[in-house]
DNA sequence: CAAAGTCCCTGGGGGC
DNA sequence: TGCCCCCAGGGACTTT
């Protein structure tokens, strides 16, 4: 569920009450989420500083004083909250830790930022900073879409040798890195491509156009502080409201509201996941 | 090699 | 009200 908009608005929200601060107390309630945690997970996190909050993809990374980086990954039910108080930024009354709050930090800005994650699809991991680009999980990602390196001659080289519906080729996330199944179905929509075109059969034009397309659906998501679907929610609690854009995620059977469409939605799926798309304005 | 399928996990919702 | 089944989906892993 977590794609990169609510990843990014996550990260946005642990940066005032964490960078700068101390983890001063950290508590690790179960030995793993997808994976078993590093080593010494709690020791090797408590006292430090944290430097910065990055996001690579899906991923928060977490730069600590001693050169190591926490990298949290929010599966899909993974969920951030700070609570505590924060003087001139945030404050919401702790409350009582309920049963998926697997991790828990307390920090010297006042804060306790809990990851709670009901499915555990979730992940952390502790790596050194200095190398966090080649760790397995980061390593082969494609290019970030909100960075200059993801551009048109990029993507259609990506693009070009595949034979996969446009679908899978935007959620691999080794052509692009952050896109998931809603904001795929969305750019697709947007961009007026049928989900099931093959990757090597779109014009050079038309891929062309995808990029700025992908890049102002996320910019417009982020704006909006992601979308709320599930429970997912921002970190100080508050809903992102991206979701009431939709215009065909979740939306079978309902019209098309591309002026003058009238199509119909319709839900079929590829590769094991729901795409929703308007059959008669994507071609 | 690429592409498609399987699996991990739990809560919530629909059907009966 | 309760129970069963299905669905959500990121991404590593397995199979084709």
């Amino acid at each position: 569920m977590p794609e990169l908009p609510e990843v990014e608005t996550v990260r946005l929200g642990l940066e005032p009450v964490m960078a700068g601060h101390r983890l001063e107390r950290v508590q690790v309630r179960r030995p793993d989420l997808r994976w078993p945690f590093p080593d010494r997970m709690q020791e090797r996190l408590t006292g430090r500083e944290v430097l910065c909050l990055r996001r690579r993809s899906k991923y928060i990374l977490v730069d600590l004083d001693g050169g190591e980086t926490l990298l949290i990954h929010l599966g899909m039910s993974g969920r951030v909250t700070i609570f505590g108080q924060v003087p001139g930024v945030f404050h919401q009354q702790i409350r009582a830790l309920e049963k998926h709050d697997h991790v828990v930090f307390d920090l010297s800005s006042g804060a306790r930022v809990t990851f709670n994650d009901a499915r555990r699809f979730g992940a952390m991991d502790l790596l050194e900073t200095e190398s966090a680009e080649r760790h397995p999980l980061l390593a082969a990602l494609g290019p970030e879409p909100l960075d200059n390196s993801f551009d048109a001659p990029y993507l259609f080289e990506a693009l070009r040798r595949r034979r996969s519906p446009i679908k899978a080729g935007l959620l691999d996330q080794r052509v692009v890195a952050g896109l998931g199944n809603i904001y795929v179905c969305e750019v697709l929509h947007r961009s007026g491509v049928a989900p099931t075109r093959n990757c090597n059969r779109i014009a050079e034009k038309c891929v062309s156009s995808l990029v700025p397309t992908i890049r102002d659906v996320l910019t417009e998501a982020i704006a909006a502080g992601g979308s709320s679907l599930r429970d997912h929610r921002r970190a100080n609690g508050d809903l992102g409201y991206f979701q009431h854009a939709f215009q065909v995620y979740g939306r079978e059977g309902a019209t098309c509201l591309v002026p003058g469409c009238g199509g119909t939605i319709e839900r079929i799926v590829q590769s094991g996941r729901s795409t929703f798309y308007c059959p008669q304005c994507q071609r």
